[in-house]
DNA sequence: GTCACTGCAAACCCTTTGCATCGAC
DNA sequence: GTCGATGCAAAGGGTTTGCAGTGAC
């Protein structure tokens, strides 16, 4: 999967590989959902306790060029948060954060894409990226969080 | 405009009126667009070179509270861009980003708006405000910025 | 052997806080 | 006079960088 990637975009560059960028790769495989770099920290100290800090940061930087992560929602207090990229051709999503437990839900919408392609190239733009969260309180708790 | 929403904030709470949040208050009317932090502090040093940094930040906080401003786009690096609230009822809007020389410019879609809302309440939650940025290239360079 | 990668600690940037003083009411 | 507001400088938290040692090719 991602190893794909990361070989691929190594290929690519004058980069080499290395044993210490799969190790943080097979932490990030294994790791559900959205986190924040001091997160993804804590996960590689628990499984390679050798690897620092500053090279969880230069990989991260370097896995989203490699398109293997992305980054995803902010949490409510701006810190950036996280996540594996999506597939090509597979689905891309949005965010929902609860304001009331801080959770990060996933959306869809394909209206919502299109019109965004449209409007962006309506103004003269080839649009990229994007960013589009949604803070919203949750009506019930049909979610449990710490 | 701003002030009346300003002093309303303060008559409901037990903060003081004063001089100088009157003063940053008057710099941001007379600031176009979208601002940093930084971009006002300095704004705000030219115009009342006593007013403090910290000040500063405490009043855009304030001013937040207040719905007089809002957390805007975010630059590409990441760092939070402040403007003018709408006024009650005046036409919400998102942020395009331009990739290659980082202004920002302005898109309302109605029909983003209903689908946003719609979907949210779908998964049970109610929105209460969400940050749509979409990052572009632009085909041509219609616009022009140092 | 070369040049990139890594770990550590220091540096950096933006933001918040503590504290003594000033100002609004 | 009271209590919040302010300025300054110091502290915080997250991220980046410099450098010497290590590892990939």
């Amino acid at each position: 999967m991602a190893l794909g990637l990361l070989n691929e975009h190594l290929g690519k560059s004058a980069l080499k590989h290395s044993q210490v960028r799969e190790q943080v790769l097979s932490v990030i495989a294994n790791y559900p959902g959205h986190f924040s770099v001091n997160d993804l920290c804590g996960k590689v100290a628990e499984a390679f306790p050798d690897i620092g800090k500053a090279t969880v940061y230069r990989v991260i930087g370097l896995f989203i060029e490699a398109k293997i992560l992305r980054e995803g929602p902010s949490r409510v207090d701006g810190l950036a948060l996280y996540e594996l990229a999506e597939q090509e051709g597979a689905d891309h999503h949005d965010h929902i954060v609860c304001l009331d437990c801080g959770s990060v839900f996933e959306f869809h919408d394909e209206q919502i894409e299109t019109r965004q392609q449209a409007t962006t190239e309506l103004m003269g733009f080839t649009p990229q990226y994007h960013r589009h969260v949604i803070y919203a309180e949750c009506v019930k708790i049909r979610h449990s969080k710490p």
